[in-house]
DNA sequence: ACGACGTTGTTGACGGCGTCAACATACATC
DNA sequence: GATGTATGTTGACGCCGTCAACAACGTCGT
């Protein structure tokens, strides 16, 4: 069923608002994401979306978790795919991150519940970012049994690297990092000193 | 003039719209401030407020400037007056820039383009943001001097340091952190990992 | 003292928004 | 071919930001 080329009442709407309303964040940021917009965009009325979504929020929470699954796709292909050290593959998979985020400003601030749909938990975003974090948190496993980085919690761990990475993707995408600084230096720098900080920390004094 | 007790006009609309929004987000989000609810909570009447903002965003902004003044009198006091080695003020900075997050996570949003305001630059807000950088740069600078962190562009390890400490912040706020972990723990963690690496860092082989 | 004037606040109106209820259509099943 | 269910449409509602026209108030020159 709903395979036809151009369908009768529309064939897959739901995917089709997912992939328009991505689109158009991209092209406008999420404000310019309207239910008459996105209707007229592909051809139906303003109320038609909620036949697939509840309301616009859940609308948008997919559009976010997609991107998750999109960052995803892309660290998972850098962290196994990628020659080199073990922690040349860390540092890549850092740099990929920051690289998304760079290409896709507003998806990025949508799939961190800023721009639109904050207040709330949306289970499902922080379920679709859970899939990140352990993604990395075996990465850095793998890190830890070839005694690269120190063997503390390495989910403790994982949520520095996390915070430096997603601290540094947000600083540059809403312009507070001048913009004459060399990004990819300042990438650089930043996963360096994250890896020599995690190799070496010890337990923490304080 | 305009000193009066509650006034004729209103007296300091201005800093009252200010103030009023401020107390708004802290309670309900940035959605909930809208005209027609500040006006009414002030007792003036919706259109008041564009006397002395050109619109809703321009409001927003001065909302969002007046944290980060908030913000830096708070690092600015943490940097000077607690005791201990410099490397423990450092430290003490990074803990008290996640506590206010953890305090006013509206307001922090708000702070970082979030939330309301996204698209366009907002001039005033990023150099209220350079503000506290260049607070962090000199405090590097005096660090470097001591020989306890490496003798690089401070303004690089400034963008660093602020990466990691608004990572945190920013995950923490979208409850993208387990809630079971602790707070205290991982902020240790992440001004230790962040000290050694900086400390230790060297050049970067990449 | 008083009138002109600029500042500040109010009211009515407009278009755009998200959403709901009522209705219409098209498909699937027997 | 009739029935039932999923899907899409239309009209209406209340809320929003904003603007133009108007009103009140303070100030200041005379």
């Amino acid at each position: 069923m709903a395979e036809r080329d151009h369908a009768y009442h529309h064939g897959d709407l739901r995917a089709a608002l997912v992939e328009e309303a991505a689109a158009m964040i991209s092209e406008g940021g999420a404000a310019s994401v309207t239910m008459r917009a996105i209707g007229s965009r592909l051809g139906v009325s303003r109320a038609a979306p909620y036949r697939h979504f509840p309301d616009k929020t859940a609308l948008l929470v997919a559009v976010a978790v997609e991107g998750f699954r999109r960052l995803n796709r892309r660290l998972r292909g850098s962290s196994t795919g990628a020659a080199g050290s073990s922690v040349e593959r860390l540092r890549h998979m850092g740099e990929q991150y920051v690289r998304f985020a760079l290409e896709n400003p507003a998806h990025y601030r949508l799939m961190y519940g800023r721009e639109a749909l904050a207040r709330q938990d949306h289970l499902e975003l922080r379920e679709a970012a859970a899939v990140l974090l352990e993604h990395l948190i075996g990465v850095i496993r793998v890190h830890q049994q070839r005694g690269e980085i120190e063997r503390e919690d390495p989910r403790a761990q994982a949520y520095v690297a996390w915070s430096a990475v997603h601290g540094l993707a947000s600083l540059l995408i809403e312009r507070q990092i001048d913009p004459n600084f060399d990004v990819d230096a300042l990438l650089n720098q930043t996963t360096e000193t994250l890896l020599v900080g995690l190799r070496g920390a010890g337990t923490a004094t304080g």
